[in-house]
DNA sequence: CATGAATGAGTGTTCATTCAT
DNA sequence: GATGAATGAACACTCATTCAT
């Protein structure tokens, strides 16, 4: 089998990570051995070691192409002019996501790589990629926000950023633990928490007493 | 009668748990041996296995620990009267153990923990343990603040316990990954959340000061 | 008829061989991968295995080409009426090759051969073949030697042809572990001991007590 | 099986390198699996890695131990005033260890400790404290013997104590091919060159033609 | 009880070799 | 013929656990 395209090899090597979620998923980074990837792919281990270096190798691989889908989701949401409209957006494609149980599968990895970066610098800087510009993003609305009055200007813009930030990985990690946790209700009142945050006040207001 | 005093046997018992406490924080419970756990315990192989007849067992234990003294704290601040009341003294005797280094590296070991339980029965029952009470206790009172009017009935008390409990969640993954994080401006932030969310209502509507 | 001219396919193997002598020189026959070859040769594992049939072949290969440049060598030396003046023009050529880096090169993979040879049963008949030959046709001309007189008949022919040899094995090893050891000293002093040998004797001399 | 004695420790690592040796001497070292050794020795891998760190670890070490060997011998033979003695002392020790089989492996092991030492450093510097320091040693008895008039001051004293360790390792390696050869005969030959060396000199002698 | 040397199944990884293209 | 991706047996090494002392 020689000499083979770009697209044959970007299919293998999309092959074995998904392989690898499966049995991240199923067993953890470090219980998975990699012999139930190469199980799971189909493939040898030789096969699985010309895409990747290493076992550590694939972990890397698999948070950056997660990274990278979620900073496409997170920049396509929040381009919007409203900021209240661009949470909104951002909850419900969000959320939508995990109905696909494939999506549910990368989410229990991502669970996953959150406890593995406390101890791995390239996953951690990876992580972190994903969360800080995100939340920096989102400061810079809440700020412009504030401005315009549309905010109180006693909150850290950094902290609600945070807080925004923290009710979806805390959804994540309770649907992690217990499958059955309903999405709808928690994105309705996630809307509800947002709406009450800018209540009785808009653009156009002027400050009003807190 | 036992050849050493129950006493005995519990210090030496804590001394394990807290070397595996150590060591899972600075190294994460796979990459941590037996062997680390002996050599920062100052114990024996043999003299471990005495106390925990596994290493999986040490995790159970610490994970065991760690619950009961959650959900001591929980209870001791929910069991206020006033709603509001009690979420703000959660938060603040919350987010106050973080100034403590070693409350901190618990709460490394705790996103270790969160991870784990997606694979470890015992650990998962005791993770919603220490989530699932505490929730239904919470979703109790925003039940009762609803029935007094103090909270809109459109919100799902449960989906926001939810959420209250995700904010905490999601800081301690936040300054896990970044130890630099403001603890001050995030519970400022959190109280102005949960006063927004009572906004304009009141059970009696009585007068109230902001 | 084959399909490629034989000039082609030895120019090939050649260029095989060489390249599995950079390689053996430089890294030792087991720590080189047949991946070495291939990047040193420039060819492809494939078009390699075209050629041998495994790297043990390679290896064989590589013995045997270097047996026979060597017995020729001693064959062209040897071939001398006067063994004084054969010894002594072997030597000669001998040395003068180790001033070529190309030929300090092989020197290093064939200390390697001899070592592998106590494995190798090929190697070792071609290691042998290499020694023995050209040790019995010197044994021979000890014996014509101590027939004219010329050498002490209380010393065994075979003891000082292996001696001889001996002298050039030793040397090759002496060099490999330290380049720097000079060629010329060595020769002088080689030919004070065959010079010595024959000390005070002479083919018309009649025998002396010795 | 607890605290034990220095003794036994020793015992136990003298007990996994003389496996080893066998092993190497059996099948060479790089064909030689540290299940080999495992098997060979009695014991477990894990046994094996309490030890010694590695496979290369326990390569170096047996170099080390014979290295002590060799120096011990040497030092012992050639500790003697009178040069000749020495070299005839010497070469009668050494070869008549041959006569010991288990020496005879380690001989074995010797050669394949020469080919190695071209790629680890650690075992070349070990192949060369053995055989520089003795070389210098019978340099200078050589320099001294030429001093008094022995020994032809038209000779490099270096280049013959080259010569006289070439003259053993060459008989090495031989009877590494060649478990036959005769040891007798060459101890033999041996003498009657170091003896034609000093031949017609003595040291109350005057300078000689040569 | 406590010790720690010993165990051995299991790990991540390599590399000589093959064979579809 | 030439290619090089794929194979998979084998490797060096680890570590949770045991048990003789």
């Amino acid at each position: 089998m020689p000499k083979v395209s770009a697209a044959h090899r970007d299919a293998r090597r999309q092959q074995i990570l998904e392989a690898a979620v499966a049995c991240f998923a199923r067993e953890g980074f470090h219980r998975t051995t990699v012999q139930d990837i190469v199980r799971e792919s189909g493939l040898s281990p030789g096969a699985i070691y010309g895409y990747f270096a290493s076992k550590d190798a694939i972990v890397d691989a698999m948070g950056a192409d997660r990274h990278a889908l979620e900073l496409a989701l997170i920049a396509a949401a929040v381009d919007a002019a409203d900021l209240r409209q661009a949470l909104r957006r951002l909850s419900r494609e969000f959320f939508a996501l995990l109905r696909d149980p494939a999506e549910r599968r990368r989410r229990r990895v991502a669970v996953q790589v959150w406890a593995e970066a406390l101890r791995n610098p390239r996953l951690l800087r990876q992580v972190r990629g994903g969360v800080d510009r995100p939340r920096a993003r989102l400061a810079d609305l809440l700020r412009q926000a504030q401005a315009r009055g549309a905010l109180s200007p006693a909150l850290s813009p950094d902290a609600v950023a945070r807080m925004m930030i923290a009710l979806f990985q805390g959804f994540i990690l309770q649907q992690a633990w217990d499958p059955k946790v309903a999405v709808e209700p928690y994105v309705a009142a996630l809307d509800a928490v947002v709406d009450s945050l800018f209540a009785g006040r808009s653009a156009t207001d002027g400050p009003r007493r807190t």
